[in-house]
DNA sequence: TGTAGAATATGACCTTGGTCATTTTTGTTG
DNA sequence: CAACAAAAATGACCAAGGTCATATTCTACA
């Protein structure tokens, strides 16, 4: 070994980058069904296999393909490459840097969310879990329980989020331990923030 | 034709609920991923080709088993089936059924979460986007600029709702052009949502 | 330099989701 | 009842993701 890196180490990240970078062209190109592993092996000059050395699964590499522009992303908010001080500018900052990359490869995006969230054409059955909640958040707002000014379908997508947290969570850590319910503090905060100050009074 | 539905379309039915009734309970015995569209097809006892004539894909049957469970949700929502009158108190009561028919399929709903959200074990690399943006929060904390009395990562996740919620809209509209940039507006409404009253004086 | 052993690459092979031409069933009409 | 047409069921077939025993390459050490 004479450097950080040896030789072997060094051909080993050479051939993941290699992977990556085949894969993430291929998929700009004809989207992420309709690129099979093999097609991102030939490009990278390897053998088929040698791609599941790499990763366990073709949606594995979408994932570390997003990791690895994150990882961009994470440079940039630091303060000394130019991003503001103030933490809610950086968050601003963020979102709009992660919007431009989305941007960048929207139409992978696009496929990759398309695959997981359900097919595009129409909105699916009538009935879908967010137009329910949406339904309730307009009656909400006609009875003046929730301030007019806010677009029910966001509301709605907010009170979700919560739900979609609590399982993550417990999926994120492994355990079979099903969620706590905490409906009772998740609807007292919303509340509190969308039934606000500036609707309660005035 | 002598009935409301013909015995064609009474079978049809009939083929269609045994697929979804034989899916339900083989994913409930051994997950979503290690069931085989045949293992449906043999419990349902009909060909393997014939669930391909009644869903387009083995995660299309998955989407419509959630939307048959969501109609039963649906009727317990109506106000003659016992329902509270104020919306809100129903958006509450949404969740909470919600939350009692997803532990009900925990094992489930676990594994399709799971294969969406990436893999379960550790919380995947340190650089997850949430913990970006929850980094950045709690240094907003620090400074004083959203008020400190909430979980970072909650905010982190509601702060990810509009992108999601931005590029949702645009598959589902299915055209091909990309969402506009609301960043700003985003951060304001959250803002005044989360540095509000009870944090800016006392 | 030669050799042992570990790390890596390879491609044959298996499984399973998904397609399709063909057969079977069902409803209709003379 | 016979014949015909539309709808649905069937199973052979294909493609692609993923596995694994084997072959190859690299490093270390004598």
């Amino acid at each position: 070994m004479q450097q950080s890196l040896s030789r072997r180490e060094r051909k080993k990240q050479e051939t993941r980058q290699g992977l990556l970078e085949a894969a993430l062209l291929l998929f700009r190109e004809q989207g992420y069904n309709d690129t099979t592993v093999e097609q991102i092996t030939e490009q990278a000059d390897v053998a088929k296999g040698t791609f599941f050395n790499y990763f366990p699964s073709k949606q594995a590499l979408l994932g570390d393909l997003a990791v690895w522009r994150l990882e961009q992303l994470s440079e940039a908010l630091r303060i000394d490459e130019g991003a503001p001080a103030s933490p809610v500018a950086r968050i601003e900052l963020l979102l709009r840097l992660w919007h431009e990359q989305m941007l960048a490869d929207w139409q992978l995006f696009q496929q990759a969310m398309a695959s997981r969230l359900g097919r595009p054409p129409g909105h699916g059955p009538k009935h879908r879990l967010a137009g329910l909640a949406a339904d309730l958040v307009r009656e909400a707002q006609a009875c003046g329980e929730i301030r007019p000014d806010v677009e029910p379908e966001l509301v709605s997508d907010l009170l979700f989020v919560t739900y979609i947290r609590r399982f993550a969570v417990c999926i994120r850590e492994g355990g079979s331990a099903p969620p706590v319910d905490d409906t009772e503090q998740v609807i007292d905060l919303l509340m509190n923030g969308l039934a606000g100050p500036n609707w309660s009074e005035s």
